[in-house]
DNA sequence: ACCTGAACACCGTTCAAGT
DNA sequence: ACCTGAACACCGTTCAAGT
């Protein structure tokens, strides 16, 4: 039913997501462009990035080799030169979305101060890297890993390698590294996706304009979710965040001291 | 390049799903099957029904309107009678995989024996669901919740109305059980999207026959990884389930005692 | 070397038409 | 009342052809 819809379904959220380098207006059709050929080659690099953005604008599901291809000015076949198809295309923006680490300052140091503060730096830069692409990260943490026995798929095989070298090197055993590696990227994903997800609902809920934000179910069936209703809705997440991390990292702690005991008497197993 | 790949690719993990039911082989083309019409004339449960066997065989990629029409013996169009459109048929598999907890036994008897024990019921209650459907329950996970303003999606407000009335009446705060409800589900989320993903792996490593499992990326860049192959590939979900759960208990019964004496000095805030 | 046109098989969805 | 055929606009992907 649903009449009179906004422009609430998925397929398309903007009919048309205009160019983004807009170089000389129209320029219409067939004729010259002279043999110095139309600008920039294109290149992985570049159509990865044109992806994220895309991504990050009109969400994941407005993602279309066509689309991405027009956004590049460039019909969709050309892009099969650099890129094998759509999944392996997802697979690179999810990679190249989590190299965005390295290239942060505040995470690249890796053990200077200790692994306890290299933990804290690392999980707050994955969820800035959350926070920055939202639409993007369900996708890191849904996609299979690259080494199909690394478990955790927080992909990227070269933060497994730091996490681990870190870890070993501050006196966890191999086994508690490996322990510990599974905790963290769970609690991570968990808290991001959720944390993601919650902004992605606040910022698509701007279509009912006022009053009734009810979408349609009959919320009088659950008395307690509505008395509670203000504090439900209550953003907090930055302190939450906080929070379930160091109480995370205390954990590791003491996981780190049992292990280098030699007994493994609570906690963690790997 | 990948040159020779199996049957891989995503769109269609089989050619012909086979109609689930025989009933009378080919038989062939238009004549009559008489006023009795054909069969029992479909309804929305049937459809929900239908779409999650499809989406357990053949994942979640390979669900489509024309192919579950054809397993449910109709064509596409007819199930737009009982279903406004892909989305909502996603939205209703989700509800419906969610709902099933209702009926678990294991998890209805609510509060009979303390919130500890409700809770830990409830979490085995989900980890069994996700691991009956592997491939819906990244969706679960993922799908914006049906009331944008209850921060944590595993939707169905029947769940969250529950879990706050059983906290609520075993000595929490409004505000604690806001905040244990919250960190129960991304504790969750988290827990369950990891270990269901890695099984989605494990099964779906059953392309490369011997030897190199190696999915094309050069690991000698990653010693470690190497190294710990062994232990990262491990599969000890069982009992990490239940030490982090238990560890989550654990935490939430000291935020509850906090909340009960007025102070909140560590641990959560809502 | 790099891109495009045309084509193929497949999508979701609408609607008038069949029974 | 319930389903289908035909149609529309849009997909991903291939490949021979253009420059």
């Amino acid at each position: 039913m649903d009449v009179g819809g906004t422009e609430d379904t998925i397929p398309m959220r903007r009919p048309d997501p205009e160019p983004p380098e807009g170089r000389g207006g129209a320029r219409a059709v067939r004729s010259a462009d002279p043999p110095l050929s139309g600008r920039t080659p294109l290149d992985r690099r570049r159509i990865l990035g044109a992806a994220i953005e895309f991504v990050d604008r009109h969400g994941l599901a407005a993602l279309t080799m066509r689309r991405l291809g027009s956004a590049l000015g460039v019909e969709a076949m050309a892009l099969y030169r650099y890129v094998p198809g759509r999944e392996q295309l997802l697979d690179g923006v999810v990679e190249t979305v989590i190299d965005e680490l390295y290239g942060d300052p505040e995470v690249h140091m890796e053990a200077a101060h200790g692994w306890q503060d290299y933990l804290q730096r690392l999980a707050h830069g994955v969820r800035r890297i959350a926070l920055a692409h939202p639409e993007v990260f369900p996708l890191v943490a849904t996609r299979p890993p690259a080494a199909p026995w690394v478990r955790p798929p927080l992909r990227s095989l070269r933060w497994v390698e730091s996490f681990l070298t870190v870890l070993t090197a501050s006196g966890f055993t191999a086994e508690s590294a490996v322990a510990a590696y599974r905790a963290y990227s769970s609690f991570l994903l968990g808290h991001l996706l959720l944390e993601v997800s919650q902004k992605g609902v606040q910022i698509n809920a701007e279509d009912a304009p006022e009053g009734v934000s009810n979408t349609g179910t009959d919320l009088s069936q659950y008395p307690l979710v509505i008395e509670l209703e203000e504090l439900l809705s209550r953003d907090e997440s930055d302190a939450e965040f906080e929070d379930a991390l160091e109480n995370l990292l205390g954990r590791l702690e003491s996981v780190r001291r049992e292990g280098r005991d030699g007994g493994r008497p609570g906690g963690f197993r790997a």
